[in-house]
Formats: C-alpha cells, sequence, structure tokens
DNA sequence: TTATTGTGGATATCGTAGGTCCATTTTAAT
DNA sequence: ATTAAAATGGACCTACGATATCCACAATAA
C-alpha cells in the first residue's frame, strides 16, 4: 500500500511548471534534468496528465509542456487518481462467500444487483476511511504546495 | 493504490472469530470453508497475526485460533498494517535532485541527517493525508462491525 | 501414544511497476 | 517548403511482490 514512483515524479514535474517564471513552455529536457528522472520514463507520466488534462503539451521546437489550468485547480487528488487509476482502495473479492450472508445489508439486496455496488459494513468502513483520505487530498494543491514555498523563502530571507 | 485480497480475508477472518460464540477455538478448516478461501492460504495470513499478538493459536487436537485480545481492541489499523506492512504511503524517491533543495527544510537539514526523515513540503502533505487515514482506522474496530451487525438484526428482527 | 492441527520453507505463476528504445507525428522557426 | 526540435505511442525488457499450493515438521490435547 504505497503510492507509485510515478506518482511522486507527477507531482514533483508539476510543481516545477508552476513555480517557473518562464513565458515558453518547459521541455522533457529541464523536466529530466531536473528531477532527475530519464526523459522517457518521464515523458510517459507526462503524456498521462496531458491525456487527462492537467498539463498541455506542444511539439517543435522550443515546444514543451505547460499547466493547462490554474495551479490552485490542479489538487493532489487529481494527479493521484490520473496515475494511480480510480480503482477503490478495498474492493471485495468473496462476495459470494458464507460470511457474506451476514453481513450484507439484506434490505438493499436488490439495489446491489442493479448498480454492481456493495454496502456491507466491510466495505462502508473501508470506503469511509476512502472519502475520508480524498477530502484531504482534494484541499491540497500545486499552488498551495508553491505558497508554503515562497513564504519559507521570505522567511530565510528576513533573517539574513 | 489497493488493499491486498490478504487483508480482506485477515478482516473478514477476525470477524468471525469475533463473532463466533464457541467456548473452543475455530480451526483454519472453518475458517477456510465460511470465507471460501483455501486452508493453505488462509493459514499463512493468521500465521502472520499470530506473530503480531492479533490471534493465538493453538495446535492438536480441538485447537484452532481465537482472538488475542477483545475485539474492541483490535483496529482496522491494526490489521492492514500487519499484513501490508508499516511502509509509509509516500516516500521520497529523489532527495538527491536539484528540485529538493527548493523544497526541502533548509532551517532543519541537520535534523535530517541525524534522524533520516524528510520534512519537505510534499513529503508533509502526504504524510498528512497517511495520519488523517490512520486516524480514521484506528477508531473502528471489529467489535464496531459486530455490533452494527447485530443492530441490524434486531431491526430485520423487529420488522417482522 | 497418537491423531489432529498449526507452522514454515520451497516453489510456482502471474500481473504490474519501473524503465528503455525507437519510429512516427506534430509543430515552430527559418 | 524545409528542417530541426520536441512530444507521442508502441514494443519490449526486467524485477519483484501478490496470490497460491504442497509438504515435512512441530506442537498439543485427548
Ligand atoms: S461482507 Fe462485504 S466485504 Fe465481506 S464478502 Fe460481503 S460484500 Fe465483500
Ligand atoms: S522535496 Fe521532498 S519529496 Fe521532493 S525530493 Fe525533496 S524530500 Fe523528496
Amino acid at each position: 500500500m504505497q503510492f507509485s514512483k510515478s506518482t511522486d515524479y507527477a507531482l514533483h514535474a508539476l510543481i516545477h511548471l508552476g513555480q517557473s517564471e518562464h513565458p515558453n513552455n518547459i521541455g522533457i529536457k529541464e523536466l529530466s534534468a531536473t528531477l532527475g528522472v530519464s526523459e522517457s520514463y518521464l515523458s510517459k507520466i507526462m503524456s498521462k496528465l496531458r491525456q487527462d488534462g492537467i498539463v498541455r503539451a506542444v511539439p517543435g521546437v522550443n515546444g514543451g509542456y505547460e499547466l493547462a489550468r490554474p495551479a490552485e485547480q490542479i489538487t493532489f487528488l487529481d494527479v493521484i487518481q490520473v496515475i494511480e487509476g480510480r480503482q477503490q482502495l478495498f474492493e471485495c473479492s468473496n462476495s459470494n462467500s458464507r460470511q457474506h450472508l451476514l453481513l450484507a445489508e439484506e434490505g438493499t439486496v436488490r439495489d446491489q444487483k442493479r448498480q454492481g455496488k456493495c454496502e456491507c459494513l466491510v466495505a462502508k468502513v473501508m470506503n469511509g476511511a476512502e472519502q475520508h483520505l480524498h477530502q484531504y487530498l482534494r484541499e491540497r494543491t500545486i499552488q498551495s504546495v508553491l505558497d508554503e514555498a515562497f513564504k519559507r523563502c521570505d522567511y530565510e530571507a528576513d533573517k539574513k
């Protein structure tokens, strides 16, 4: 149960894009050099981010990547879901077991069949956990990290 | 980013142990039949739970497993950590990159070296998320699921 | 003493994370 | 229009962990 390295890379890449003052785009070379990740691999990740509308990409001379929307509208949850996929944290694997009958919500058996969803007591706890996690990650954006970094920078400057 | 099937099995096994009225222990055969999981595999999982003091096991005739402590003292977090391990949700993979210098806490560089910990801005967000998740999972116990199941049972009985 | 039950090591399979390479396509600059 | 720079996507590779099985052995209560 860990976030993949790709998520790590994606977050750092987006932070770099967000902090950049350049008017022009940022190429994979610069990103690769900054993060210390191979161009080949990083480009796969950037490609995913583009497909999901997190960044824009332009090929050709002086091309590169830029954020597709303001950094304050790119949440950690967005990034994580693009890279890790959107499967649930917990997916029941044996809803046909004997035990299931005791824990599943009898009253909504028909709803389960209709929607393919499972609202048993175990899943309820786990899905609740997932919702909490998502809520937290929805409140953190690329911009919020940048803001904190700038704040800290100012503080360091003041000391001198 | 998903919990493993083993975690699923472990939770269900513990719920079965907790709900059982039997004075004697419950063998792997019964657990296997109830959950619909092979004896071989399930015994591995039970073994882990035993090593971490969640259940007690006794071999021999009429042996089996029982909870090592009351069900209200076995949290979801306990179970998950035993099965999934205790690695962090997020572990930085390139703290030597150029970018790291901008985000890491300059003022505590020496602390980082001493403790081997990383308190940068990205990790701060992710570790915060993990703490939230853990807090939620600490508040749910095997007993709390059983209680809800009983409550629902009574409700169903009332309707009849 | 013995039948029963859990333990742990060896082994197998399979999917996926992590990564590389290259041919192709797209674009801006000239 | 040409060309060089840059992103794209497919093929391919490797290592590792999740899932699972089997069996010899240890422990225990009847
Ligand atoms: S009780 Fe819930 S988690 Fe357990 S088998 Fe049924 S649906 Fe799955
Ligand atoms: S900023 Fe944090 S997450 Fe990023 S490389 Fe440095 S320590 Fe790792």
